[in-house]
DNA sequence: ATTGACCCTATATTTACTTCAGGGTTTATA
DNA sequence: TATAAACCCTGAAGTAAATATAGGGTCAAT
């Protein structure tokens, strides 16, 4: 299967493919005759379990390590547990940020919406007002 | 005032405030006799906007646009509703997009909290199973 | 035989900083 | 007065996670 192919199937770029080969995320790889890369199920698996990793948040370095115990039935989940909890309160930790963004975001957009100058706009008035100091 | 003192003073590093001098986002710094660089009231004033806009979200692009409306007081504030209403649209997505991974994440939580062999683990099987595809 | 669709490598760019190497200056203290 | 700690300087490289670009090879069809 070439590159192209798995791309499609699996919903990475071609250059985010070649790019996780670089970095050791996806191993293994094949070369037809004429040097083309040649992927197979194995490289699906390991794209599919990426993608998973990606959804929840997990970086490369992440993922490497979960790939590790993959590679490695019989080594202790702890480190799995471990890594999941922590991803889940970095999340957790974004989302109230996100969420006070959100709420002084929502109320900056409040300040304005007509087309006056600058330096009478409620945002830029708001924006301007020293806090937190 | 020195480099460490307005450091202090705003909370950002004395790596921070040197890279945004670089990248023009605080400006017209002095110099002492010695090459220090010597801070003033301005300075202070610049780096508390470029707080305000870093805890609602914004890019240092955005947040020159901004800084363009505050040195032009009559230009037109239309730009600035736009950006305000595009990054909280893009902020409710990123939230979106969070709430699921945390849910995704706090389902696997909930599959192991034991220390077991990694292939009998529910985290490991559950990320293993193909899903999307 | 030439076009278009693919593939290759290596390097550069992006964002927003942080770190490092290799210095000079100032201040406190012994 | 010497010296060490604390502070400042520049320029370059490193970080994450790709994305883009330059320059070129391969393959299928017309
Ligand atoms: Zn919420
Ligand atoms: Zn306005
Ligand atoms: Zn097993
Ligand atoms: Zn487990």
């Amino acid at each position: 299967m070439k590159i192209g192919d798995i791309a499609n199937k699996t919903g990475f770029s071609i250059e985010t493919i070649r790019f996780y080969e670089k970095q050791n995320l996806v191993k293994n790889v094949g070369r037809h005759i004429n040097n083309y890369r040649d992927y197979g199920d194995e490289q699906i698996a390991q794209l599919v379990f990426i993608k998973q990793c990606r959804n929840i948040g997990l970086s490369n370095k992440e993922i490497k390590i979960l790939q590790s115990h993959l590679e490695n039935p019989q080594s202790e989940c702890g480190e799995v547990n471990q890594l999941i909890a922590s991803a889940l309160k970095k999340i957790r930790e974004q989302l109230k940020l996100l969420h006070e963004t959100e709420l002084q975001l929502n109320y900056l957009n409040s300040l304005c919406n007509h087309n006056g100058a600058s330096h009478e706009c409620g945002i830029m008035n708001e924006l301007r007002t020293t806090r937190h100091f």
